[in-house]
DNA sequence: CTTTTTTTTCACGAAATTTACATATTCTTC
DNA sequence: GAAGAATATGTAAATTTCGTGAAAAAAAAG
């Protein structure tokens, strides 16, 4: 999981890697508003930015308010004084959470956690189609209404393409969004998992159809 | 669904109620403690009440004791220090949740919806499932009418499975739920305390479900 | 302070899953 | 319908994840 940390002091970048690293998170860092920007641009798939208020070239909010243009990103602010605080509740942004410098990085580690604990537990849903049931809070899968097993490979496919509907995706695709863009694997795996799910599908293999020279597709006959 | 706030500070009082009001709550306001409890003996059907500890005139641990004696409110404690929650957790006031000073408007947002939903969710003071019997208030577990002995972490375990029933939870949410968000330990204690739980519940270990590369669920097979 | 209970860490073996690869099958093109 | 290319399938080895017990650490009780 990628955070972005935002600041024009070193030291703080710094402590804030440090600790986000031991906890198994990626951090890219930026310097100013304007670098914050950038990075966002480059590196769209960031979990969470962490940003400091007062910097140079591109203040804190200024730099949320077009980052949020792009996309609505978990940010957690940083401020020396407490009165800035007063200020973003003020300004109604959408701040996730907010930590007063000097802090300590245990509790810095505390609120990423937090926010992102919350943001990703968004998942409510149930996908449907005929008989087949995709539950994600509950992470199963139902055919008939019978619970089928599937392995955390297959879940994570199958779920993939459904949020991909009708959408054809290549090997290379589905192995940087399934696997992780740190898959160094052979390409033929994907096809061995892709039989694995079929299989699980039952009567449902065939809504997993083969796009020759390309991929798969998830699809309905739905219209 | 009203909530009420408790706070010197208007700005506070403020954000609370810009934010819940979005969200559709109705937010009554109150300056202290006295005011907070003339405020519920006039509104006794508030579903919730979100207050500060430090607070002239009546502070908010004694405000909420002479509440409690007409009755027993859902509280959400706020409070500048984290000392603070200490005494609080001490006093075992039956505090429904805390949120330290400076906060963001929608970690509170958050767990207003999580202390309600799980209020709403246990109307009950007893959960049951054929012979397994949580007596929230008295803090005790029975399976076919013999009381079972549980470690607290193994109760806070059981109820938190309870409250979030066929949702799979990952170790990291068990750790911040049930351990506090500041727990910096291994995710495999989880696994120890699972063990440990099923064994306590005997005939019904399999209600507590592995969710493979994920963590656990609590699943019943009532429909 | 000592004893007891509870919590946490950790490492091992078992089980499930993933991967690679060999072979079979299907599809496309001519 | 044959050749070549791409995909499907079966198998076994490699890897990951989980359950468990034991011991260390921490907390609570005496």
């Amino acid at each position: 999981m990628k955070i972005l940390v935002v600041d024009d002091e070193q030291l703080i970048r710094n402590v804030i890697r440090e600790y986000a690293e031991a906890e198994g998170y990626k951090i890219i860092e930026a310097q100013d508003g304007h670098e914050a920007i950038e990075k966002v641009e480059k590196n769209p798939d960031v979990a969470l930015i962490i940003m400091d208020i007062m910097m140079p070239r591109l203040d804190g909010y200024s730099a949320c308010k077009e980052i949020f243009k792009i996309k609505k990103y978990p940010v957690i602010m940083l401020s020396a004084r407490k009165e800035e605080y007063d200020k973003l509740l003020g300004f109604d942004l959408g701040i996730d959470d907010y930590v007063t410098k000097p802090f300590s990085p245990k509790e810095v580690m505390a609120r990423i956690k937090a926010v992102l604990a919350r943001v990703n537990n968004r998942k409510e849903e149930i996908y449907r189609y005929e008989d087949l049931e995709v539950n994600y809070k509950a992470h199963s899968v139902k055919i008939d209404g019978e619970e089928i097993k599937l392995t955390p490979k297959e879940y994570e496919l199958l779920v993939n393409f459904i949020d991909n509907e009708g959408m054809a995706l290549s090997r290379e695709q589905l192995l940087s969004t399934v696997w992780g863009y740190d898959f160094f694997g052979d390409d033929r795996t994907v096809d061995t998992h892709i039989k694995m799910l079929r299989n699980s599908l039952g009567k449902y293999r065939d809504l997993i159809v083969t796009v020759r020279s390309l991929g798969y597709k998830f699809e309905t006959n739905k219209e």
